[in-house]
RNA sequence: GGAGGGGUACCAAAGCGGUCAAAUGGGGCGGGCUGUAAACCCGUUGACUUCGGUCUUCGAAGGUUCGAAUCCUUCCCCCUCCA
């Protein structure tokens, strides 16, 4: 890839930052970008109860529209999710009861309120339901205003529609649907909020080129679509889930601290890319700071993620605990804590039930093992003994103890 | 509709009457090295245990047997070939 022409500014952001992948005519958005300040959305799907870290690429580039005085427009998915988006799935999703769909919704408006900015009129985001056009529409007149526009023969050729059918898994007709429908959403986006870029991942391109032309065939418009590449971890896994669990964008489900431990322990060879991808650092910058010592870019790389999803605050907390913990060999405030009552103490409390109830491993047997591979610290001291009684004399005079599993699990102990 | 093959732990895949809580590989987890990295090496990978064992698991339900992942019956699901 190399610039021919001179490139609209955020289309050279988007791209220098790794956001892109495929557009449906560069030449044509760059020009258009250049001429107006214009509306793109993104649609998010509310099957899960927030958000993880594999839609914060989606996120970045709705801050990355509002940098350039664009107006991000979030589509939550209300109406789709009742549907299921073949693509990727093996088997037809569960379907959601209306109270969970709702009570996902809020959570992942609230989630996306927090990352963008709400103040610049111009810029702030639009949210939009699609449950709110898909609930009325009717039968009949959408397939002879919609579903005229789209061959059986086209679809079937779509990559979600013809792996499914390949391995001879059903897919339902309802499934089948769900393409036209995010296309619809798109004609309906850009009929009525004048909206002309659809952003997504690159495994929406299919949906996406169904909305651009949909667009063009209904009402001769010009619209665009966008993609972004999966991000992978240089592990070769999916960004988000790790085997521990979800990196969820949501302080009830990982907290701030658990946040940043996970941009602290990414691979080397993610750094500079993530750098650029997840933080608002400046392009240069990077390009300054690109070969300092990657620790201090992984802390830098930690301190930025969490300083936007949880504040500046909770970042240099997360900081401070960190460097307790694996420098100082002391207690961070920020680690999660148990407690524990005086009088289960002084009863003594055999060890292996403490990390249990502890929540550091889930059975006894796993624990016994952990010990047997030295696997489980008090007070940085490893325990060679399963049968260990927990008494008042590990405790510091204030009260706690830390418990380790591993070298990066840690836990307060406090007596209450 | 006809003929065959198969469903085993997180995944892949052996086992085909006892020695099977089930080989091996991947993944995960723990330890070592290091930098809270990668690579590499070692250990571990159903639950409970008074560490002697006990209980639950090989698609589902029944049955044969002293004894079943392994044999039989029925059912469910998947794959390949032919129509």
């Amino acid at each position: 890839m190399w610039n021919y022409r001179p490139m609209n500014k955020f289309l050279k952001e988007f791209k220098d930052r790794g956001y892109f992948y495929q557009c449906t005519s560069e030449v044509g958005l760059s020009k258009l970008l250049d001429k107006e300040k214009i509306r793109g959305y993104i649609g998010f799907d509310c099957t899960a109860e927030s958000l993880h870290v594999g839609s914060l690429l989606q996120i970045m580039c709705l801050r990355l529209m509002q940098k350039h005085g664009h107006q991000p427009v979030v589509l939550i998915g209300g109406g789709t999710t009742r549907i299921g988006d073949p693509s990727g799935k093996d088997k037809t999703r569960k379907i959601l009861s209306e109270a969970e769909i709702e009570k996902n919704i809020k959570n992942i408006e609230k989630i996306l309120k927090g990352f963008l900015d709400n103040d610049n009129p111009k810029t702030k985001p639009l949210f939009v339901n699609n449950y709110s056009w898909l609930k009325k529409l009717n039968y009949i007149s959408f397939l002879r205003n919609i579903g005229k526009h789209f061959t059986i023969n086209r679809m079937l050729t779509f990559e979600s529609v013809k792996t499914r059918l390949e391995r001879e898994q059903s897919l339902s007709y309802m499934e089948f649907n769900y393409m036209i429908l995010q296309a619809y959403d798109f004609l309906e986006l850009n009929k009525k909020e004048n909206c002309t870029l659809q952003i997504g991942g690159s495994d929406q391109w299919g949906n996406i080129v169904n909305g651009t032309e949909l667009i063009k065939r209904y009402s001769q418009k010009v619209a665009y679509g966008l993609t972004t590449p999966l991000i992978t971890l240089a592990t070769g896994s999916k960004m988000g889930k790790t085997e521990k669990g979800a990196i969820w964008l949501d302080k009830n489900l990982l907290s701030s601290y658990d946040y940043w431990q996970f941009w602290r322990n990414i691979d080397d060879r993610d750094v500079i890319k993530f750098l650029k991808i997840f933080t608002d650092i400046d392009l240069e910058k990077i390009n300054l700071i690109k070969n300092d010592d990657i620790n201090e870019l992984k802390i830098i790389l930690a301190n930025e993620a969490t300083t936007m999803l949880h504040g500046k605050l909770a970042a240099s907390k997360a900081l401070e605990t960190a460097k307790k913990t694996f420098e100082g060999r002391s207690i961070g405030e920020d680690l999660r804590s148990v407690e524990v009552s005086k009088k289960q103490i002084d009863n003594g409390i055999n060890l292996i039930d403490l990390v249990v109830t502890s929540k550091l491993l889930t059975s006894k047997s796993e624990v016994r093992r952990t010990i047997k591979n030295k696997g489980i610290k008090i007070n940085n001291k490893t325990v060679d003994d399963e049968r260990l009684i927990v008494s008042l004399k590990y405790f510091s005079n204030k009260n706690f103890l830390k418990l380790s599993y591993g070298k990066k699990k840690h836990i307060i102990v406090k007596i209450i």
